[in-house]
DNA sequence: CTGAAAGCGCTTACAG
DNA sequence: CTGAAAGCGCTTACAG
């Protein structure tokens, strides 16, 4: 079944092609009649605007791309469906490509979207991301570009975050209120900027309370695929390398998670032997035993508010305005649960 | 920065538009010497062909639609990182919409995607979704459908499945042979097909055991945001229903674990005073404690298959051949953990 | 109020 | 081996 063209409701009316066009499109020059009569017609021949030949005259698609590193995943998964919300209330579809973590992969899907000439891009950076070209690109061509959560700072693009640095001291300086005095700390890769602002905030939160800060105490784990993985590994070497750790401050929940899972193996008991924070706040920390002591990390307010403004600078570059790029910073908050005293 | 055309390339080359277009493409009626040129200067100046103009005159796309029931859900989640990745592959972009469950949005998003031209539409049905005009319209079109997990025996396209009732019946079976003989079944929702077959599966099993089926023993949950609560709410009914129930099969693992949550709280022992079986292997069922015995429904896998069918049927559509709707059913296995003997 | 015309950027059947 | 021409289905500035 061929779909129908302007052209066959013309014929049908015996009226020009532009005049159906309009009138479809509410345009003020056309009579009452001749609309009326034209959308009748296209409403029970089921008319619907070829958007191939829409988006080539118009050079918009209504469309926007997104590259993010894990879709399984609490946090990320969360920002999906703001995003897509979000544009569709808009009327913007979402194209959705997984990096994996990979800068590479990352690349090539950049790539791909500014060839399936999507209107704005949205990204949140691979853990091995170092280099920027890419993205700088996507600004050159003109195309609006907005990241979150994983981001780069030298990127002059608008930016959705949190106050990581803030929300890793208060994690911290929780630990230590709550009796804790060798705190280690299990941190994110070493280049996503959040790892590295949690790690800071870890830091400060030690020098101010008077606590010596020792790098033996701090892991490193990617953070990617095998997050649970990492987490008991992490925790059994922790174990062994040292006896008189009370506390951890861990990146990522599921990497929490693993570790808890690691300390109970091993008789130790939390939060009583050891305590422990996470972050982000994933859905199962509040299921386990004992529950997590986490930061709530708004993954779908992260999602719609980053759309919202790429949103607003798709409208800007359509009428030729500058993009004026933003930095919008969301509140956490520390959730005290079964993890800490 | 405009981007670059075939038109500019051709005239700085002094050639025409259709042999740059040509040589791009390495048809075999260019000279060599030509395409060497046209592909170094097109490489020069960074050329990428206008998707657009390119789309209205193939009338494809290189784009499909999916449409997904909830993103922030461990199933679904693995079901589109199968389904991008497998399609990307092979030069495909999905397009991704949540439908949140309502049968309204549903439509209106089969709709969205009609009218975007995407090549296929892969779909996971929602709760409400009970008239199937909107996806017989997809067919009757002559895009290529893909079902998956929940889907319409009725409507006539491929399915990507797994045998819903003997997996629950295996779940069930595990539990009376593990010494259960009073069997209560927290069930999905009323309409899709996979809770159906899950609660025929579950009857089926006590019929041929020669217990007997009890429609009081039988609780709904939607399975939508609130799976949890569900989980607390009807085992609190339960408990306060019954007193001889010594085992549960439930829908979904979230569902499982809220109830076990609140089974916890009042004290009753699991797996000892009540066992438990969930369904599709979450990941966070294996960390809480009792970890879920449960059912592994491969998600990723589900995404791949789902897509390479649908690619089939693009390719065959493309080729004027009549598309076969295959039913596609996939293995599952049970999990045994600390939540049955 | 209506329509003829140009054009978006490509592809491809056809002529030479 | 190369190119002129038609056309995909729309939009919009312009003429009448």
């Amino acid at each position: 079944m061929e779909p129908v063209t302007l052209k066959q409701i013309a014929e049908e009316l015996n009226i020009s092609v532009a005049t159906v066009s309009k009138a479809l499109k509410d345009y003020p020059d056309v009579s009452k009649k001749t609309k009326a009569l034209v959308k009748e017609l296209a409403k029970t021949l089921n008319y619907k605007p070829n958007t191939f030949a829409v988006n080539l005259r118009t050079r918009e698609s209504k469309t926007i791309g997104l590259v993010i590193p894990v879709i399984v995943h609490h946090f990320f998964s969360n920002v999906i469906k703001g995003i897509v919300a979000q544009a569709e209330k808009k009327g913007y579809l979402v194209i959705i490509l997984q990096s994996n973590e990979s800068y590479e992969l990352e690349k090539k899907q950049i790539d791909l979207l500014l060839n399936q000439r999507v209107d704005g891009i949205m990204i949140s950076l691979a853990n091995g991301t170092a280099d920027f070209s890419h993205l700088k690109q996507v600004l050159e061509l003109g195309k609006p570009l907005v990241m979150f959560d994983k981001i780069a700072k030298i990127v002059p693009c608008s930016k959705v975050v949190i106050d990581d640095r803030k929300a890793a001291y208060l994690a911290t300086q929780h630990l230590i209120d709550t009796g804790c005095t060798r705190i280690a700390h299990f941190r994110g890769a070493l280049l996503p900027q959040n790892s590295i602002d949690r790690f800071l905030g870890y830091k400060k939160a030690l020098l101010d309370n008077d606590l010596p800060y020792d790098p033996s105490l701090v892991y490193i784990c990617e953070c990617d695929d095998r997050s649970f993985e990492e987490g008991l590994d992490n925790a059994k070497k922790l174990l062994n390398d040292h006896d008189d750790v009370d506390g951890i401050f861990i990146n990522t929940d599921l990497v929490a998670i693993g570790a808890m899972t690691e300390l109970a193996k091993q008789g130790v008991a939390v939060p009583n032997d050891m305590a422990v924070v996470g972050f982000s706040n994933w859905f199962m920390s509040s299921v386990i035993s004992p529950s997590l002591t986490t930061i709530n990390q708004p993954g779908v307010e992260m999602g719609k508010r980053a759309f919202k403004q790429l949103y607003k600078e798709i409208k800007a570059i359509k009428k030729n305005k500058p993009i004026n790029p933003k930095v919008i910073t969301l509140e956490t908050e520390l959730i005290k649960r079964e993890s800490t005293k």
